[in-house]
RNA sequence: GUGUCUGUAGCUCAGUUGGAUAGAGCAACGGCCUUCUAAGCCGUGGGUCGGGGGUUCGAAUCCCUCCAGGCACACCA
């Protein structure tokens, strides 16, 4: 169904038109002095200087237009030349009984579907996830929610980091622990064995002493760079091995993310891309982009209009070996080739910015993409501690992914148990084991994606799980209130699915604010993905959250002895879940039954 | 050094792309449970939008400049 800033956008566009003004100035926003109205136009005054008129007196030809046109209640202008809308309450029912009757609450999906690709993710195998994978998946996880929500054909893909020295090194602590193994033998013909010579936790621990060994021993990072051409070059014991590592961590990897509701359509690896760096060096030296340049094979990715010099892309190092942007740029070429994609979107640090800018350049001078092929980037700022400084365990290292999930569990957990202490409740560890969960992700990935994600952010466990404000835990606890609502009115043997509202009362003000807030839904949407910015469908829940909590307050919805009204009321309740619901959904949570 | 991002209430952040009196939450203080979950709601106090200049009917928003901080600047990923 149409978005109501474009039904109400159109009347005003109509009303300049009648007036013999261009159709450009009815641009209506919601009001920004709700106070005044719920809908201004502020195009009288844009329109002034274009007719040398007075802004006030335009605004109030086309206030005059727009008056008896049914979906406003009261129109005005007001100096210096602002037109003032009030919705009429029969227009505001009518369409939100249409939201309810529709899929999707009326969500209409994009006209020509795109087929999207987005980058996130990126862990490393054989190395754990730590909090610097977190904002990645978080964000990643619901911009493809809300791409395929808009109707969009959304492709995730996780990226794997699992080509480079981290795997010689692994190959090579592992030769030095246990060199019997049959995968070190030279001479072995035989088939390998299924099953990896370690376990997760032991490959977990086997990494960063490698990397921190070779870091004192040249000679052995030398071995581990040895074992790193070898594995890449066929050697069969190395490659056995490397598959050993691939399944062990990519299984841990998918437990890992399903914990934080995050899940990839594909587990490309970085090794996936290899096959199609021959050839994509060739064309890119054949095609007279590609010279060397200090004995490297770069590409020259300078425009007209940069404010700075910007470096060549590297192709491929002076010894000829290929690096982290010649894979990315295979990547692109197998992406291009697998899927089609309209776009591809990389949810990755935003230090990153520059190389990734150099990429999209090269990829684009060189034709691996077609001209109208976005390449968007979108970089995300540094997790902090409350002190400011990027996120680190008491002790101060790299926090596991894993440990702060559970931290935040914990800390949650106790506050359940304290809350229904407190309210004499009973207590039901396991029950509370569970919601924990469920609110602790909420408050983890609210937390993060109620910022704008380019920004650093605070993470403050002690604000994210607490149950007031702008938080996760609040948004759920609002959806559980209605839930409460609706299942006594069920016991009561009603239907509320089936309440449509009749007429409300139009000077009641906590029922027109949440009115108002609801049918704001699909243009919240359609915004926060044309911008990428999740930020924006938290913050519009919180204020429907908040409008909701006001009514709730205001109106005891069970009460209600006007059978018409209660439906009514009923009927609204209904559409404010089914819209938290869907709008925590496409940030990646979900709520309990019970808090 | 060059480029880039950021600077809004004591703290954490919004601010619909130039509109009306700059908004929330936390923290502080004061009220509201015999009533659908008080993990809630209502109210009070709190501001030189980093400083200065400019553009115009109108600026937190656009331009210039200065100050402070973060980040990035080809053989790492």
């Amino acid at each position: 169904m149409e978005k109501i800033l474009n039904i109400i956008g159109s009347e005003a566009a109509k009303a300049f038109d009648e007036c013999g003004y261009e159709e450009k100035y009815g641009m209506v926003s919601v009001s920004n002095r709700p106070d005044l109205c719920e809908y201004q136009c502020n195009g009288a005054m844009a329109a002034a200087k274009a007719y040398k008129k007075a802004p006030i007196a335009i605004a109030e030809d086309v206030t005059e237009k727009l008056k008896d046109r049914a979906i406003f209640e009261t129109v005005e202008a007001v100096k210096p030349g602002f037109i003032n809308m009030k919705l009429s309450m029969e227009f505001l029912t009518r369409y939100m009984n249409e939201m309810l009757e529709q899929k999707d609450l009326g969500c209409e999906k994009a006209s020509q579907a795109r087929t999207i690709l987005i980058d996130y993710g990126g862990p490393n195998v054989a190395k754990p996830l730590h909090v610097g994978h977190l904002r990645s998946a978080i964000i990643g996880e619901s911009i493809k929610r809300m791409g395929r929500f808009l109707g969009h054909k959304v492709i995730g893909d996780v990226h794997l980091g699992d080509w480079g020295l981290q795997m010689g090194l692994i190959i090579t602590e592992l030769k030095k622990r246990q060199p019997e193994l049959v995968y070190f033998d030279e001479n072995y013909q035989g088939e390998y064995p299924k099953e990896a010579p370690f376990t997760i936790s032991e490959l977990e621990e086997i990494y960063p002493v490698a990397s921190a060994y070779s870091k004192e021993h040249p000679e052995y990072k030398e071995e581990a760079m040895e074992a790193t051409y070898q594995l890449q070059h066929g050697k069969r014991g190395y490659q056995a091995l490397w598959n050993h590592i691939l399944e062990i961590s990519v299984n841990d990897l998918k437990k890992n993310y399903e914990k934080l509701n995050v899940e990839f359509d594909l587990w490309k690896k970085e090794s996936d891309a290899q096959p199609y760096i021959p050839e994509m060096v060739e064309d890119m030296k054949k095609g007279g982009y590609a010279y060397f340049s200090d004995g490297a094979l770069v590409v020259d990715v300078k425009e007209d209009g940069d404010t700075k010099e910007i470096p060549p892309c590297m192709i491929l190092k002076s010894d000829g070996a290929s690096l982290y942007n010649t894979t990315d740029l295979a990547t692109i070429v197998e992406r291009m080739k697998l899927f089609e994609p309209d776009e591809i979107i990389y949810v990755v640090d935003k230090r990153q910015e520059l190389y990734f800018q150099q990429v999209f350049r090269c990829a684009r001078k060189t034709k691996l993409v077609k001209e109208d092929t976005s390449l968007r980037f979108l970089g995300f700022g540094t997790m902090n501690g409350r002190d400011g400084k990027p996120f680190k365990t008491r002790a101060g290292g790299v926090m596991r992914l894993e440990h702060l999930i559970q931290e935040i569990n914990d800390e949650m957990y106790e506050k359940i148990i304290q809350n229904k202490m407190t309210q004499n409740h009973e207590v039901n560890p396991k029950e509370a084991r569970e919601t924990a969960e469920i609110v602790g992700l909420s408050a983890i990935k609210y937390g993060d994606l109620s910022n704008q994600a380019s920004k650093d952010y605070v993470f403050d466990v002690e604000r994210f799980t607490s149950f007031a404000g702008n938080t996760g835990p609040y948004i759920l606890y609002t959806i559980v209130r209605i839930k409460s609502i609706l299942n006594n009115y069920k016991q009561q043997g009603g239907n509320a699915k089936t309440c449509r509202a009749k007429l409300f009362d139009g000077t009641n003000e906590s029922v027109r604010s949440l009115l108002l807030e609801t049918v704001r839904f699909h243009g919240v949407i359609e915004n926060a993905f044309a911008d990428i910015a999740p930020h924006k469908i938290c913050s519009y829940i919180y204020d429907l959250a908040n409008a909701f909590n006001h009514f709730y307050h205001e109106t005891k919805v069970l009460d209600e002895e006007d059978l018409e009204k209660k439906e009514s009321y009923l009927a609204l309740l209904v559409l404010t879940k089914k819209i938290l619901e869907c709008c925590i959904d496409v940030l990646g949570f979900h709520a309990p039954e019970k808090m």
